[in-house]
DNA sequence: AACAAAAATAGGAATAATTCCTATTTAGAA
DNA sequence: TTCTAAATAGGAATTATTCCTATTTTTGTT
């Protein structure tokens, strides 16, 4: 019995329609450009309430903010430690063959689908 | 021509012998045990130092503060979602593979040598 | 050993990101 | 339409981290 109240359906519809890994700061300034009347408070709650059902993913960062990812198809992501930049990547890992690794080297038994890695990205590597 | 000042030292020696990837509060809290003078802007300072020389890695977590390792021997971590524990483990990626498939995807061109995977511990799931 | 310059420190203020609080409003079921 | 649990607004509070500046330390040079 999900009540979505309108704030809650707002702040998805733009996750939804978002390719670049938005901070909680920015949801927050685009819903309420679009007339949402959304408080900080109500996109910090929304985002945590949406990503622990598994409907968006919260993506935490090396330095700054956290970031947020509309859950489209299984993706993975790489991060630019430098300029925090985000992108998707897809890739085929044996995830039967790696969670039968980690399970046995650790407590985890429960897996997330998607892999994080770090990296630098062209521009920042130029300076 | 490295200044590696006591509290440095200091911050290093207790991340080299620690295996479960303290906080920077953490750190401070025993360092200070140990004796050392070290304020908490030193001890963060130093942490950020350490970690932009590649001689310890900064874990970034999805709640919570930030987690610190001395890069012992290559190896990756796996994460619990809900009590932020962090583990090791090995596991053969085969890195060239992949990153030949990051970089034709993505702006990404140097990696970092692990790769970060999410899930839920065994504690947690039976609560 | 003494000296100078660069680097690092202590300690606290400031900032950033996020959560918490409470009175009020709203969504959905009956 | 009414009731109640859930959600909201808005701001205070908290947490994590960085920044600031006067002082101290380190290291390379004599």
């Amino acid at each position: 019995m999900e009540k979505y109240s309108r704030q809650r359906q707002e702040i998805l519809d733009f996750l939804i329609e978002s390719y670049d890994h938005p901070t909680a700061e920015e949801i927050y300034a685009e819903v309420k450009k679009r007339g949402s009347t959304a408080s900080k408070g109500t996109v910090y709650r929304n985002l945590n309430f949406l990503s622990e059902k598994g409907i968006i993913e919260k993506i935490s960062m090396l330095n700054g903010a956290d970031r947020y990812d509309y859950k489209k198809t299984p993706h993975n992501h790489v991060i630019c430690s430098k300029c925090n930049k985000v992108f998707d990547f897809e890739y085929n890992f044996n995830l039967k063959r790696l969670r039968k690794s980690i399970s046995e080297q650790t407590e985890i038994e429960d897996f997330s689908d998607y892999v994080i890695v770090q990296g630098i990205c062209k521009k920042c590597l130029k300076n």
